[in-house]
DNA sequence: GAGGCGTGGCG
DNA sequence: TCGCCAAGCCT
């Protein structure tokens, strides 16, 4: 409560500015005085964002939105579906590819599963590209164009609370509450939220709701997120730079790091298993697909065993895709959500066919393939650069 | 609703 | 080195 207080003290004492586009989602009791001083941090982080915004591929800059340029709503999408637990410089490069290949819904839609697969791996979560692929469908099949309401964008694959919402505001204009793990910090810091962050989220979603503004809500949502990336980090983050400095509780407590606060973590159980790089005379290499769910689902892998078996001979020959003298190659280790993978690479040379389910990719195909990173390494530690891309 | 689901960078 | 974590979604 007394954290409240700071924000309704900043608010009556700047009450002129904080008047701007805030009344209409007023709910509760103190959501008055919450959304006069939101309004007061949505004009201060506006006019932060207007001098201190980042250029980004798949974003309008305010001065472009003031002379009338729209988003393009697929671009909006397309990105924040990459950006979903993706650090923007990851992004990146994968952005302009997708637009490079796929500039519109439509071409996206008359693309492969398998050519989108290909484009987006190593970017991981992968289950993201699937539901592009069939979100895209179903927009081209509607028509090409997006819904334009949270509920609408909501029901389309891969669309959750989050997305739906930035795409309501950024694309179209929406007063949607942009909630993200930015916004959280931002806000857990801006009230010294002591709750943890798991238990805290609807306590955060209705304060942002309160600072939401009538205007420019898709700048109003970047600009939180801007913030939270370049000066409210998770650690270290630079407050003698933020323009909310004189509104924030946890800096003015003194130890905004502290914020928000999380519950401690299970352990990640360590994982075991053996993969298996045959390599045909022209370097050729012997590869699999994955079942379309679940780990890499969709994704095309080295043979490998089971990640829990023992690495011993026997298993080690029973697993291996066909009978043959298997070398050891070296061992990778992999770090995933929730669990650690090392892996005993075995390589051998071989100019059989290819076994039921496998394939053989040649050498300069490899680099193309829907390779998640765990098997790149594992194909680089039997044959340095095989996975690198090749000059034509 | 808790857990599955990748990867790379940073302090 | 290693834990944390980044514009979450789905079941």
């Amino acid at each position: 409560m007394a954290l409240h207080d700071q924000t309704r003290k900043s608010a009556s004492q700047d009450s002129s500015k904080a008047a701007s586009g805030d009344t209409s989602k007023a709910g509760s009791g103190d959501s008055k005085a919450a959304s006069g001083g939101s309004g007061h941090i949505a004009s201060r982080l506006l006019g932060w964002y207007d001098m201190h915004h980042r250029d980004l591929p798949w974003r309008i800059a305010p001065r472009d939105l003031a002379r009338g340029i729209r988003p393009d709503p697929y671009r909006v999408w397309l990105s924040e579906v990459m950006l979903q637990q993706t650090t923007v410089e990851a992004v990146k490069s994968y952005f302009r590819t997708f637009v490079g290949k796929w500039p519109d819904v439509e071409a996206l839609a008359a693309a492969s599963t398998e050519d989108v697969m290909k484009a987006w791996a190593g970017l991981g979560y992968y289950s993201r590209a699937r539901n592009l692929k069939a979100c895209a469908d179903l927009v081209a099949r509607q028509g090409g164009r997006f819904p334009d309401t949270e509920s609408g964008l909501k029901e389309l694959p891969g669309i959750g609370a989050y997305t739906a919402a930035a795409i309501a505001a950024i694309a179209f204009d929406h007063p949607a509450a942009v909630v993200d793990g930015n916004v959280e910090r931002v806000v857990s810091r801006l009230f010294s939220i002591a709750t943890p962050l798991s238990e805290a989220k609807a306590e955060i979603r209705a304060l942002v709701e309160c600072m939401v503004p009538d205007k420019r809500p898709g700048d109003f949502a970047q600009a939180m997120m801007d913030l939270g990336a370049t000066i409210c980090t998770p650690r270290r983050p630079r407050c003698m730079l933020c323009p909310l400095r004189e509104d924030c509780s946890a800096t003015v407590s003194g130890d905004p790091e502290h914020f928000p606060v999380s519950l401690p973590k299970a352990e990640k159980p360590l994982r075991r298993g053996a993969a298996f790089v045959a390599v045909r005379a022209d370097g050729a290499v012997l590869l699999r697909k994955r079942a379309e769910k679940g780990l890499l689902g969709g994704m095309t892998e080295v043979p490998t065993t089971g990640w829990t078996a023992r690495i011993d001979g026997a298993t080690t020959d029973a697993a291996a895709p066909f009978p043959g003298d298997w070398r050891p190659a070296g061992r990778i280790g992999h770090v995933f959500t929730h669990f650690a993978l090392e892996l005993d690479v075995f390589k051998t040379a071989t100019d059989c066919a290819a076994p039921a389910g496998h394939f053989w990719s040649l050498a300069h195909e490899i680099s193309g393939e829907a390779l998640p990173t765990v098997m790149k390494k594992v194909i680089e530690a039997a044959i340095p650069g095989a996975t690198k891309a090749r000059r034509v």
